[in-house]
DNA sequence: CTGAAAGCGCTTACAG
DNA sequence: CTGAAAGCGCTTACAG
């Protein structure tokens, strides 16, 4: 059933008409702040009412140079991190009264026509999740005056910010807590390879093990992807000598991993062998997974990365700003428990070792 | 370190001034189709690259009328079913050249904010996927003459669209496996009660047994959520008479109750009892769950959703439009198994009765 | 507090 | 094929 065709929308000027004052008027009544009387405002409010006006804010962006819009670059969605950081993202930026353009769905590394798009839409600020376009992207953007924040990833490049946890720590922490758990040897599923959150994991838990005197690990890479992680695991399982203990570099892959482990090699976790995974989101807390993992507090890296964006925004000045914020170590039920330092805190178990 | 302040952006009379042409010869440079020498085009892009100009597509839409946005409101992402929703769109959109305006994170009830936001935005178009914010929203949009697709819901109001699956024929196919599996008394978790997917799928379901001569189906809500899903699972499971066979509304919630079943009650799946999900999405696939499920095709649900919208922007008459496509029960472990009715196509079991 | 006017950066008839 | 000009719907000095 043919309803209507577009129609062309109410203008200040119509509003203007018909409330009989000026276009001026109109806009005023619309900023908060502006100056205008109370009973001018009030007709200017009735007539839009009446005509159903809403401000166009296309034409507003014109003239102020802010977009109000924020453009998100998530190349995927896969992991479960990103759509809970995504709907925490929402939540944060219509609070500020800002809007989300989203690019998601880009496999591949060509990153110029995402760029293109964001900016044409002259959006007020960039935040770059996941994926590799980011080194390319980033400082094109800063360099056109636009902040740009990494979330969860890092880099040393002038003018692009970043949210991270302590990932180095994180990595060290499981280190310790495998080898307090009485392993003797060490394996690690990586994740992308050229990504800081990979580098800095593996970096951290490499020096943990050394701390201890451990310096061989057994890596295979699963490009933080369900299949090559699986992949990945099959042929690490398939070893003669298989790691007692194994991080996974997140918890995306570590429950492939477990799959991989229980259903086609018959692993008992932890008996057989124990997995530590990262980010403690999603199935990773399910009764069927219970993973032992560094969490990343989602909710706090986004206020961060908000936080982070409005100051740019708000100065006009793009400073490189670097957040790093705690995880902790969620003791669940994948790997052998250590004797000491696990602690309760919130409901969960923490693995804290020698601390108040 | 301070790199710089916001730029104002070059703009077409610049390029003009630089390439020796009017502003109108920068922009037909950069229309497709429009009238201009090869010549002049080509010193015009040569000064742009220079420049490095780029279109501003706000000040391009102000005239137009046309933003190339479009809204898509999904109000939760904890489902994995809408995340890969949302990568397609990202894609089907991207490929149209259209962009992504979302809106998520909203719980609440109250629709007007984000109703207000799209207006202003002037949107081309809006996607509502999920949640209940759908029916107030989609007429009123409607009426201004803007195009709305519902996607996995439909209506019965004229001017708004929808792309769904035949839901009411896959609760029917559900029924009739359970039944010719064998078993002999019937469950169903519902989702959000005032939902068409959720009306669709239980009439299905209660017509399919009544076809075979069962009229008592134990039913508890689980409304979407997995929490809310355990509880119902919980519920259900602590009953002296216990359901042999549970059809839950859709695989998010399936994989909550599976893990009730095994981890609190200690039942075995399916020798104690049989689950049927819907989506065939994410986990269910995983080997822990291996749910059988109706699948919903997400890639063509959603190349229908954004052939409906193109096809409304452009020829600017708004009908409403219903898409209802195919799915099929895949059938893997959760249930038990029919003595016939399993084929094999494109690498999975299907379950089709009295079919070639 | 108010209105007339300039102008944001484009597209698109119009006339040549 | 090209340029001058009007105009999209707003915001914001400016003068009163």
């Amino acid at each position: 059933m043919d309803i209507g065709v577009r129609k062309p929308g109410v203008t200040s000027s119509q509003v203007a008409e018909h409330a009989g004052v000026s276009q001026s008027a109109v806009s005023r009544a619309f900023t908060p702040g502006a100056s205008i009387s109370p009973k001018t405002r009030q007709k200017v409010l009735a007539s839009a009412k009446t005509l159903g006006y809403r401000p166009n804010a296309i034409a507003r962006s014109l003239i102020t140079n802010r977009s109000r819009i924020i453009a998100v670059v998530m190349a995927y969605l896969e992991n479960l991190f990103y759509p809970d950081v995504l709907e925490e993202l929402g939540r944060a930026l219509a609070a500020e009264n800002y809007h989300l353009l989203l690019f998601t769905g880009f496999m591949d590394r060509d990153s110029d026509p995402v760029f293109d798009q964001l900016m044409q839409y002259r959006v007020d600020g960039i935040i770059l999740a996941s994926t590799s376009l980011s080194s390319e992207l980033s400082e094109e953007c800063a360099t056109a005056g636009i902040p740009v924040v990494l979330f969860n990833r890092t880099t040393e490049r002038d003018a692009v910010s970043s949210v991270t946890t302590r990932n180095r720590e994180g990595g060290k922490r499981i280190a310790d807590f495998l080898v307090a758990g009485g392993h003797t040897s060490f394996g690690y599923i990586a994740g992308l390879e050229n990504s800081s959150t990979n580098r800095d994991r593996f970096q951290g838990y490499a020096e943990g093990l050394a701390g201890h005197g451990i310096t061989e690990i057994i890596v295979e890479t699963g490009n933080y992807s369900r299949s090559e992680a699986q992949d990945a695991a099959r042929r690490m399982f398939s070893l003669t000598k298989r790691p007692e203990a194994l991080f996974v570099a997140n918890d995306h892959m570590a429950v492939a991993v477990m799959d991989v482990a229980r259903y086609e090699f018959g692993l008992r976790i932890p008996e057989d062998i124990s997995i530590v995974g990262y980010d403690d989101v999603g199935p990773s807390t399910w009764s069927s997974y219970g993973i032992t993992s560094m969490s990343q507090p989602v909710k706090r890296m986004v206020e961060a990365t908000v936080d982070i964006l409005m100051d740019q925004i708000a100065s006009g000045e793009i400073e490189a700003e670097h957040r790093i914020l705690n995880g902790d170590l969620v003791v669940r039920s994948s790997a052998r428990l250590p004797q000491s330092g696990i602690v309760a805190r919130d409901g969960q178990q923490i693995y804290r070792p020698r601390e108040g």
